[in-house]
DNA sequence: TCTGGGGTCCTAGGACCC
DNA sequence: TCTGGGGTCCTAGGACCC
């Protein structure tokens, strides 16, 4: 058996860990630039702000109903996530980290409602983070079994584990609701009057494999409790690694796109190391604001290849900027742009070039320094000058909470 | 005025091989 | 006039996920 485990609202409520006045209270956690809405507790939910919506839509809403509004801060997010998984951990034998707030969990030991409620409640107690638990015989049938758990208030856990419940659980589950099914497949299965998992689970597998692709057959598969996405606890590489961002301001100047471009590519190398990986690949890509229909739109990309796999700073930074330069037209004005890094491998993977002329071993000690002094004086303290001499790049965070378990000079002062 | 970021996998088509 | 068959690898684009 499979189980899920799934974060409730998770930034949202890593918002309220260390600011228990917004218990009870809507909140919502905003994108990048403060633009979207990323995260509504449920007090947000059901006032009707939705997923992904711009938040100057929702201004009144927010005012009105005095909604508390908060910058993305992932620090934060991404080191509750780490004690959260960490907590996991110590539970159940095997956990595979899905994202940031999810992680599948091994119950092919033993499994009853008791140890569920009892991990739901240790996490809670040790984090602050409130989380449902699913489980069933796949990992679709276990995403199934979370959102009935999430429906539990109470509870907060379920299991669906026999075929009759399985099939009349099916029978009441949109398909638009199932795990590899979005909003392409779901119209597409209702054009073809196919509404609830059941009716999908039921369907001809060949005639369902004609009509859309391989995915929908293993999906069909682990609706019938036969798995085919087996449970993986390997924590292996990422395949690509990417930075963008949209700007607060719009750029229409060579040399401040480069700044942008090599810091994005830093970023990148930087990650890169994290994970002790090298990448043989760079991609870069530009847009224009796609919101300004009046205005005459560019998205140029391109792929350049490293003669040998790098995670050098700046090696990637040149590239970067060579691939700025081919693409770059000064008749436009940009919005967004990012640096993508892929075919990632390890050191031991590397195919080395014959024609190589750079002292590697000499090259990775000077990021093993810079890595080191970034690590203790902060971020891009050591940089490359192309990356420009602003302590910070234009992004807009008002409303940015402290980082509470990252940062020394933000940590909780409690008055007694 | 203001509209996010970071991933995975699959498929079709092109370029190439013998 | 008539112009094969069987592969691999790569890329761009599209679908999905959180």
């Amino acid at each position: 058996m499979i189980g899920l485990a799934d974060c409730n609202n998770f930034y949202a409520s890593c918002e309220r860990v260390f600011k228990p006045s917004l218990n009870n209270k809507p909140v919502v956690v905003l994108s990048n630039n403060d633009g979207c809405i990323i995260a509504r507790s449920n007090e947000s939910k059901r006032l009707g702000i939705k997923m992904g919506e711009p938040v100057f839509k929702v201004k009144n809403l927010i005012k009105e109903n005095n909604v508390r509004v908060f910058s993305t801060n992932f620090s934060l997010y991404g080191d509750l996530s780490k004690r959260v998984m960490t907590t996991l951990k110590s539970e159940v034998s095997s956990v595979e980290v899905y994202s940031i707030d999810e992680a599948f969990l091994d119950f092919s030991d033993h499994l009853n409602l008791d140890r569920l409620i009892y991990i739901r409640s240790k996490v809670k107690k040790w984090t602050g983070i409130p989380i449902s638990i699913g489980v069933a015989p796949t990992k679709t049938l276990a995403k199934v079994a979370n959102y009935l758990a999430k429906k539990h208030k109470e509870k907060g856990v379920f299991i669906l584990d026999d075929d009759d419940l399985i099939k009349k659980v099916l029978k009441d589950f949109s398909v638009q609701d199932l795990w590899g099914v979005g909003r392409r497949y779901s119209r597409k299965l209702n054009q073809l009057n196919i509404h609830n998992a059941l009716q999908l689970r039921n369907l001809d597998t060949d005639w369902l494999r004609k009509k859309f692709s391989i995915n929908m057959v293993r999906l069909q598969k682990e609706l019938k409790g036969e798995v085919s996405y087996s449970f993986d606890s390997n924590d292996s590489i990422r395949k690509s690694i990417c930075t963008s961002r949209s700007f607060a301001k719009e750029v229409r100047e060579f040399n401040t796109l480069k700044e942008y471009v090599s810091n994005f590519a830093v970023n990148c190398a930087s990650k890169l190391r994290k994970q002790k990986s090298y990448c043989s690949k760079l991609s870069l890509f530009l847009m224009t604001n796609r919101f300004k229909s009046n205005v005459k739109q560019y998205y140029p990309s391109i792929t350049l290849d490293f003669l040998t796999p790098t995670n050098d700073n700046l090696e990637i930074v040149t590239m970067a900027n060579k691939a700025l330069k081919r693409i770059y037209s000064s008749n436009f004005i940009y919005k967004k742009a990012g640096v993508v890094l892929h075919n990632t491998v390890l050191k031991e993977d590397i195919q080395m070039s014959l024609f190589d002329q750079i002292d590697r071993k000499k090259r990775a000690k000077l990021m093993c320094s810079i890595d080191y002094l970034n690590n203790i004086l902060g971020k891009n303290k050591v940089r490359v000058a192309s990356q420009g001499l602003k302590e910070n790049l234009d992004f807009k965070r008002n409303n940015l909470s402290p980082s509470y378990t990252t940062k020394y000079s933000d940590i909780l002062t409690i008055k007694i």
